[in-house]
Formats: structure tokens, C-alpha cells, sequence
DNA sequence: CTGAAAGCGCTTACAG
DNA sequence: CTGAAAGCGCTTACAG
């Protein structure tokens, strides 16, 4: 139905192979040639069927992104959908397309990433943590598929992963604090067990250490972060213990309820007291007053790992592993130095 | 280098075409031979190569999605990643892959609509009425390319296009504070020319008039709207005018103003003020008290979306324009019944 | 019931 | 400088 090859060929009077390498610009053709299949192409308003193309060059020049798909998920944990949103930018100027997949078991069927890879749809994958089990991440290596984890693995081997480094978030957030000349600084983060939250956790005490100083133990509070928790825990923190005088919130949740509960007890933000988060969205723009963060960039996280992912396809012995897209420190008005 | 159909059929003794039939069910094959060659299938842990089966089925079973990929996207329009979301679950069920594709318009190069359409990589496009100008619509119902608008297109024309009634849902609202025995009602919306806000007033004045009623005009505010607009226009109007009894917000961000503006004044919700808004994120539920709010399915939108998509390729007569997905009221503690 | 052959729309050695 | 032919991994009339 659409013009193809032949249709430009036999127009202009040459065969397929002629044209195809004009496309292509390989081969040596007289210039002569070369303008009047040209000229074809654009009369016939030709475009090359790009499958039939990545089919006879065999590579596919498409990425698939593997993530958990589940209603109210962009809604939830916009972070992932803006790491997609590089990768898809990244990719899109390498003349690559990017395929959806998600990552959740049906029953009876392969795990996704394995499917991902059998179907031939593919030249690489960029898959988000979460999806990797023992069994997928030993397929993906058995099977030397070009991949990316984003997130690093919880198991030791031999995957290509990238992340951002957490641990360092976190000492940006304290060392900030400390060379503010804040002293008396409480943790607040997520339920013990979240790989994120000891991270952050593991910085800050790094900032600490650093400044020949020690986070207690008792300053180190836990929660299942919804804004009511941190916001009763705030006053109960303030309260008991007038002397604090910063809070680091270990995401914009409990930023926002450590905000509330701070309006609740009517002290004043910086000078009462003082508190830092991570990452600027998705409250950190409408907490009054706008808080310092320290901002990690999704969008590059996901730019990275795409680029990446590339060179490893045209470079299978890469063995990437590492972090990349620093934090940065955006100044607010919840901070104020020369304490 | 990966198990192909050949290897599956030399390895059975029979052809590929018997080998293709048995995968395909098709043709009548002896119950001998396909146990034989299933044998084989499963030995060699065999999977057709997606690619090539499309190829030679003449489609792609893809659809390409459309829509605004710039960074911070899916922080400022989470939406509509959920809407894609959707989208992708219901072709996922359907046997079609979802790819992405920016929108914005790059130099020297086509309209990315017509970009998707001739490179031959989707059956259908799922496209976001943000990028339908007056051009890619002539090319796409010239081309009679399978295709969806999510958003009514401004132009009349033969697209087909899919959207929720944003004037259902501005009536639903208006019709509940009416119905709760609100009487004085503002609205609060985005600048004149925004198209949901307008229809959403529409909805509100036509509930207003089913109860005999009448929207006066100096109780239609529209601000651009921002947290601290919304938020010092809610004082202005509170104060200047302590009769009303409910305000309309049209957006979740003038929401976030009015409430916060509700609470400087130190008012009681709903006692002395009542207000609802139109959608739960991004920032309904972290609204306090939680505000009553006429809830549109975002994932069902894109959901609904795909599912006619399909049909349409299925059935290219079909001339599919409509709303569809409910708006639904979900009682919160901003609004109460008999006052 | 089974298989040889043409075809999907291109690319790419290879021959001339 | 140009083109005929094989091939990418399948499907699908068609013949037997």
C-alpha cells in the first residue's frame, strides 16, 4: 500500500540495490545517479519501512524499559517515569525507540525480562531494580544480553547497574547542616529495612564522622512514612526536645509532615528550627517555605543509564557498575548559614 | 546465534512450514507430529522471533504513543503518564507492545505524528491532542492510519478522538454542593482561555440553571493559577464577602491555595467554608482535611483509549468520538450534606 | 497430512 | 559505477 524500494527503483530507472545504497550513502555512485533517485525519493515521498530495515541489518534499534506498570504507579513514584522520560531522550538521539513492558508475574508465564529478551523485540534493556530476582539476573547474564539495572542489584555479581549514590545524597544533606552551624541534628526516615533510607542514613553519619562529630542513636528516628506519622512525630520530637535545631527528612513526605507539624507548634523556619530534604519533587515545591533539598536528577539518572546501555551494545565486554548524576544542593529558605 | 524455526525443524525432521503451522494452529497437522515437534519446541527452548513473525504478517502489533516528553514531565503532568499507563495494560492484553515518541517538533524534520506513521513501526497511534495541529490531522485522515486523540481536538473534523466530559465533571461538582444545601459558590479556575477550566464552568452553570439557579459572574475568579495566587485570591474573596459558603476549585494546585488560604483566616472546614476539586493527584490526599473531590479515572481513559484503538484497526470504518470514563464524586471532608 | 516456494522490504557481499 | 542474488526468520497460498 505504502511506496517502497522497488516503487523509487523502477521510477528512476536503477535497481533496489542502487537505491538502497544512496539511502545508506555506502557504495560509490555517480553523482548523476545519485540526484535523480534522490529526486524520487522525494517526489514519491518515500520513507524507508523501518522494520524491514532493523530486519535485514538484524538489530532491532529498539530498547525496552522494564518497570512495574500498576495503575496510580506515575502517580505514585513519579521518580520512575522521569528516569524513563531520559532514557527515552537519551535513546531518541541515538536513533533508538523505546518499547514499555511491566515488570509484574502472570501467572504461567516466563518473568518478563526473560521475555523481553527471547522476543527478538530488542537490542538491550534497561530494567528498574525491583524486577531483577535471582533467577532473571543469572538468565541475563547467561544469556550476555545488553542490559542496564537501574538501581544497583541487592546480589553481588555480575550485572551492569547504574545508580545514584545515596550515601553521598546524605552527606551533602549533613555537611550542609553542619557548615550552617547547625548542631543538634535529628534523621527522620523511612521504616528500617528501605535500602534507600540507610543510605542517606549512612552519609549523614559520614558527614558527621568528618567533622569529628557522632549522630546519636537516639536522634535516628524511624517511620512508615505517611505525612500524619511525621507530622506527630515532629511535635513529639520538638517538644520533648526544644534543643534540635534541624531535621533531615529522608523524602518529601515526611518534609511535608515534619513542615506541618513545625507550623502546628508555631515555630519559626530557619530560626526555630531548621530542616533539609531530598529530591525536589513531588512536594518539595509546595512546602512553605520552600525547603533546601538536596535534588537528585532523575531525568539524567535515566539519561545515563540509556547511554550506557548503548555503549554496551556496541561494546559487550563493558562491565558498567557504578553511580552516576551527582546530588546537588538546592538553597532554600528551611537553611540559613552563620548560625 | 539464537534457536530459529529451522533449527526447530531440522532437529524434528519435519519442514518449517509444519513447524510454523504447529505454532500457529493452523492447517491440520497429525496429533504424531505435534507432539514431536512441541517435544523439539520445548528441548530447545525455542520462541518465534517476534520481529520477523511481523514482518511477515504484514503488521507490527505496536502502537506508538504520542505524547510531551520533556523533563520534569511526569512531575507537572503526572496524568498523563497514568493515562499511558493505562493505555499500555489494555494493549498489553491485547498481544500489542506500547512505544513511546516525543512530540515536540524538531528541526528540518517532519511533525513526529507523521514521523510515527510512515516509518512503519505501528499498526496505530495514540496521539495527545496537544499535538494534533491543523496539518498532521489533513495527514492523518488522508493517510487513514489507524489512530486515537486523547483530548477532543480543537478543529471539527473525522478524527477520532477520545476524552473525558469535563463538563459532566463540573456539573457533578456544582450538583453536590447544590444537593449539600451550598448556596453562595465561587469558582476558582485557570485563565479564560484554558480549555478544561472553561468547560468545567460550563458544567457548573448548567448544574446551577437544572436548580433553577444562576452563577452570577462576579463569582467566576480565573487566576493563573499558582499555590500563592490561589491562596491570597481565597483571603481577598473570604474576607470581602463572608457569605460564601463554597468554593469550586478547578485544579488541584488552586486547591492547595484555597486550603491554605482557608487556614490563615483560621476557618472551620466545612462549618464555615466547604470547597471540592476535580481529580486525587496529584495533591488532593495530602490535602488537610481531605478534600471532597470529583475524581476522573485517568488510567480507564487510557485504558478506553487502546481498547478502541484496537477496534478501529480491527475496523477501519469505525468512526470513534466520544467521552468516556464517568467522572466520579468521592465524598471528603471539605463538603456536608444538609446544611 | 506435509513440504517446496514465494514473499514481507530491505541490506550486503559479490560479480561484472 | 551498477545490478542480480542471497539472506534476515518467519507465514501462507499452493501442489502433491
Amino acid at each position: 500500500m505504502s511506496v517502497t524500494i522497488k516503487d523509487v527503483a523502477n521510477e528512476a530507472g536503477v535497481s533496489i540495490s542502487t537505491v538502497s545504497k544512496i539511502i545508506n550513502g555506502k557504495g560509490s555512485i555517480s553523482q548523476d545517479t545519485i540526484n535523480r533517485v534522490q529526486e524520487t525519493i522525494r517526489k514519491l515521498n518515500y520513507t524507508p519501512n523501518s522494520r524491514a530495515v532493523s530486519f535485514a541489518k538484524q538489530n532491532t534499534k529498539n530498547i525496552i524499559f522494564l518497570t512495574s506498570m500498576k495503575k496510580n504507579e506515575p502517580y505514585l513514584n513519579p521518580h520512575m517515569f522521569e528516569i524513563m522520560d531520559g532514557s527515552y531522550i537519551a535513546l531518541s538521539d541515538l536513533d533508538y525507540t523505546l518499547s514499555l513492558m511491566d515488570i509484574s508475574m502472570k501467572d504461567g508465564q516466563e518473568s518478563p525480562v526473560i521475555q523481553a529478551i527471547q522476543s527478538g523485540c530488542a537490542d538491550g534493556i534497561l530494567v528498574h531494580g525491583s524486577a531483577v530476582t535471582e533467577e532473571t539476573a543469572k538468565y541475563i547474564i547467561d544469556s550476555n544480553f545488553p542490559h542496564v539495572i537501574i538501581g544497583s542489584p541487592s546480589m553481588d555479581n555480575q550485572l551492569c547497574w547504574i545508580d545514584t549514590n545515596h550515601v553521598l545524597a546524605g552527606q551533602c544533606a549533613a555537611e550542609h547542616l553542619l557548615e550552617c552551624g547547625y548542631m543538634n541534628i535529628v534523621f527522620i526516615g523511612e521504616k528500617r529495612t528501605d535500602f534507600i533510607s540507610n543510605q542517606r542514613l549512612k552519609g549523614v553519619k559520614k558527614a558527621f564522622i568528618n567533622h569529628g562529630l557522632h549522630l546519636k542513636a537516639e536522634n535516628i528516628y524511624s517511620i512508615s512514612s505517611n505525612i500524619s506519622n511525621a507530622r506527630s512525630l515532629t511535635k513529639e520530637i520538638l517538644t520533648d526536645n526544644p534543643k534540635i535545631q534541624a531535621i533531615i527528612c529522608e523524602n518529601n513526605t515526611i518534609a511535608f509532615g515534619v513542615s506541618a507539624g513545625i507550623l502546628d507548634l508555631k515555630l519559626d523556619v530557619p530560626n526555630d528550627i531548621a530542616f533539609i530534604t531530598f529530591d525536589s519533587y513531588p512536594y518539595a515545591n509546595i512546602i512553605e517555605p520552600k525547603p533546601t533539598v538536596v535534588d537528585i536528577d532523575m531525568f539524567d539518572l535515566g539519561f545515563q543509564a540509556a547511554q550506557t546501555l548503548i555503549r554496551k551494545i556496541d561494546n559487550p565486554l563493558l562491565l558498567a557498575q557504578g553511580y552516576s548524576t551527582l546530588p546537588i544542593l538546592k538553597q532554600g529558605l528551611t537553611t540559613k548559614k552563620g548560625l
